[in-house]
DNA sequence: CGATTCATTATGCCTATACATTAACGTTTA
DNA sequence: TAAACGTTAATGTATAGGCATAATGAATCG
């Protein structure tokens, strides 16, 4: 699993790697300085531009900063932080070796409440597609999900049936590049999930929801995923963000 | 809040927002051929270099994949994604304009049981120091921390009293770069954390578990954090993460 | 007719160079 | 002494070109 890359790729990368791994065991602790770009220069016996190019780099994975004049130094790791993926339902169900299914429960075309629109980012009246969709591992109830879809941004919702595939995938292929912004909760199931979870009322559950917006930031579609808590883990890799990425 | 940056600063960021834009909005789908870059080097009037490193980027981003001969297409959205910050406790606390303090309720040094050599990822017998904390916004419990350092990996910890420094923030410090894993779940709250967190046992509580590594992979601590379910709320933001951060 | 060779094309990576911008520092001047 | 000024070291951005590599298709040869 650790770095098995046999011949050491391109320049770039083996610098980039080198200064990494000094900051990242700690042999350069927040503050240092960096050698300046002509030093490195004559280490690698490279160009200006290579080094540059790393050291850029790192400084957008904001693991150095740099200062004119001054020179490089490794910064301080802001805060706990870590890559979270959040898989579409089907590959998550898929990696637990069950499976999949799912049904949709509910789906009424409507306007959108006042509460609804607060949800989605809305000042005026929207019409909205409103699904409720159970998700199934084997024969276990494995995700409930509430989801409004915005009409205006994507009309075409209006005449599927999700019958074939989820809400969830459906719209991942129509509106393939969006922003999300993602709540994560933990609450005692209501009656109506409750019952639908196969759980008894009050039981942890892990609500994840989810606002998703186009690039001009008109909202897409609000979900709400509820997992029965005990069964499901989400799980999150990483702190300082890698910047080379080599063996995919 | 929305980009009112009035300089559209360097050509690079222009070239990339542009091509980001096209990407963001749909307007090339997943799988559409980029300009090769000879085209866009004539559209913008610049050298192959500019281009060139900005398609790497946009590479890097895996907002777009890079084949030789082939030319540059915009790639499929591996799934939905999201970068999660968890903050500091103490900054998390201060986000919410409450005055924060903490205690430790229990600190031993012992040697690691079987599973947490398990939870910390080694074979061999460890050292290790057991603490718990509990952290409070105003008066209010705010979370329960259950935490293992390992003594081989800090020494310095078995000195250390943290009552100054929270154990998390002070390990921070001390060994700055490091990786981690997250599992978050929510669970209903055992009568221990229960009592401590002053909520009723079974209650739904939101637990993040951490394991951190330095680079070498050593485990250097195992944490557990216990949130009240309701009160709690973690914040993920972002599918496609940014290339270019203009505005700091 | 099929296999090999070869040129073409487009990316990947690098060098060398240039000028712009900034900020720290030292020197001069009021 | 302090403000004003110039110098210079560092990064930031860009140009122009080079060789390497991989895939594709066309030309050539057995």
């Amino acid at each position: 699993m650790s770095d098995s890359s046999p011949q050491p790729q391109s320049l770039h990368q083996r610098i980039l790697n080198d200064i990494q791994q000094l900051i990242l065991t700690g042999a350069w602790q927040p503050g240092h300085k960096i050698p300046v770009e002509h030093e490195l220069m004559k280490q690698y016996n490279c160009s200006r531009m290579t080094v540059s190019k790393v050291l850029t780099q790192l400084a957008h994975a904001r693991m150095i900063e740099r200062r004119r004049k001054s020179g490089s130094f490794v910064s301080r790791p802001h805060s706990q932080s870590a890559v979270l993926t959040i898989p579409d339902i089907k590959t998550e169900v898929a990696a637990l070796g069950m499976p999949y299914s799912f049904e949709v429960l509910h789906k009424v075309r409507r306007r959108a409440s006042a509460e609804e629109r607060e949800l989605l980012g809305f000042e005026r009246a929207v019409s909205v597609l409103e699904i409720e969709c159970r998700h199934l591992a084997g024969e276990r109830p494995f995700c409930f999900e509430q989801r409004l879809i915005n009409l205006e941004a994507v009309p075409e919702a209006a005449k599927e049936t999700f019958e074939e595939t989820a809400p969830g995938a459906w719209l991942l292929q129509r509106v393939p590049w969006t922003l999300a912004e993602h709540r994560i909760r933990a609450t005692g199931a209501e009656a109506r999930s409750a019952k639908l979870l196969g759980i008894e009322r009050g039981a942890a559950v892990l609500t994840i929801e989810r606002t998703t917006r186009s690039a001009q930031s008109t909202a897409i579609t609000f979900v709400r995923l509820i997992y029965p808590g005990d069964q499901h883990e989400l799980v999150a890799t990483f702190s300082p963000e890698r910047v080379g990425r080599s063996a995919q």
